[in-house]
DNA sequence: GCCGCTTTTTGCCATATGGCAAAGGATTCC
DNA sequence: GGAATCCTTTGCCATATGGCAAAAAGCGGC
């Protein structure tokens, strides 16, 4: 919970009564590795924070091939774009890699916050603004480079996650098969 | 003019003193081809929405070679995330690729409809939301296809750039050289 | 309509990555 | 502690893409 308090003051203030406020809302929800956090087709119930652990996002391609499109680690606001208020459905996966520990929040009460909160929403944008500008930045990158390129620039970026993530879903996210991937591996050692 | 209304009108109301003042303050200016809206190392001066033409964002990697990172075509709101207010300085160029018209406003204008206008914020964020996600969804795709299937998606999704852009900008954003996509187009024909 | 410049195509060959299947290693579960 | 499961490496070969340079085609200006 400190931790997401923490976070959140470093896009914003908050009074006292306000970090109340949160805390009271939050709640703190573990998930165990293969969990959903949510899943295609089923709406979504939460908005979350990672405190600890890994999760992927992924979906389904025309070929049936489970494709990663990103990895979430430890203090990242998940949310689903404008969508919390709304009753969004998303067409995509996000489960747990590991033993994982979030904060959550239920919509109603996200909302709650949202109302009594001024200057909630606005933290909320720059954060979202934030977490896109990254996540578009690594995966621009990725189309310009080649696997191996890929690869040491991922190692740069997520030391921590390269042995907790299986080698699949890093290929996956890179664009690599698997095979290659290891052989690229061998070639880096 | 017009046509920067309707697209704001998609994503909330605005009243009739709401609409004069947006007039009122915007711009239009014209880009030819090779005029640049911003530039990597000068800040950013104004907030634009295109209504005819083509721009590309590009920036130049280590080995000095130019990447374009995408496309802006009509009716695009272009923003520059949450820096609008603050003093960020690009590390990327914008550029029309062909003779461009556009509606723009100075940061300060923008700066006053947003005190002005209640909700404009608000309608601004969903907007902001909406590119973001189309920008990531369309790149995250291309990491995981193949030559191929990147230019066929491309030309799927626009059908009306595939003939206005030198091959040699689709090719560096889809991250195949100009030969490949060349020979890939007479594959396919 | 011609010249010059820019853009696109092509040839030739090198290299990187993919596909598939089998083998090896590691981890988990009971 | 052994079986079952999951994850990673490897071999073999096919194919896709890159690199470079020259030729061809297209386009704008006068």
């Amino acid at each position: 919970m400190k931790e997401f308090i923490e976070f959140i003051l470093q896009f914003g203030n908050l009074n006292e009564q306000q970090i109340g406020l949160i805390s009271k809302k939050s709640q703190v929800v573990e998930l165990e590795k293969g969990d959903f956090f949510w899943e295609a087709g089923k709406s979504i119930k939460h908005v979350g924070f990672t405190i600890k652990g890994i999760l992927r996002v992924y979906y389904y391609n025309n070929q049936s091939e489970e494709i990663t499109r990103y990895f979430i680690d430890e203090n990242l606001l998940i949310l689903y774009g404008p969508h919390i208020e709304s009753n969004y459905i998303p067409s995509e996966y996000l489960q747990a890699i590991e033993k994982s520990e979030l904060v959550v929040f239920s919509k109603k009460d996200w909302k709650e916050i949202s109302d009594t909160i001024i200057g909630w929403d606005s933290i909320i944008q720059k954060i979202e603004a934030k977490q896109h500008r990254e996540k578009l930045d690594r995966r621009s990158q990725l189309v310009s480079q080649d696997a191996s390129t890929r690869y040491l620039d991922f190692m740069q970026k997520f030391p921590n996650l390269i042995n907790r993530i299986p080698l699949s879903y890093i290929a996956s996210y890179l664009g690599i098969t698997q095979s290659s991937l290891s052989r690229i591996r061998k070639n880096i050692q």
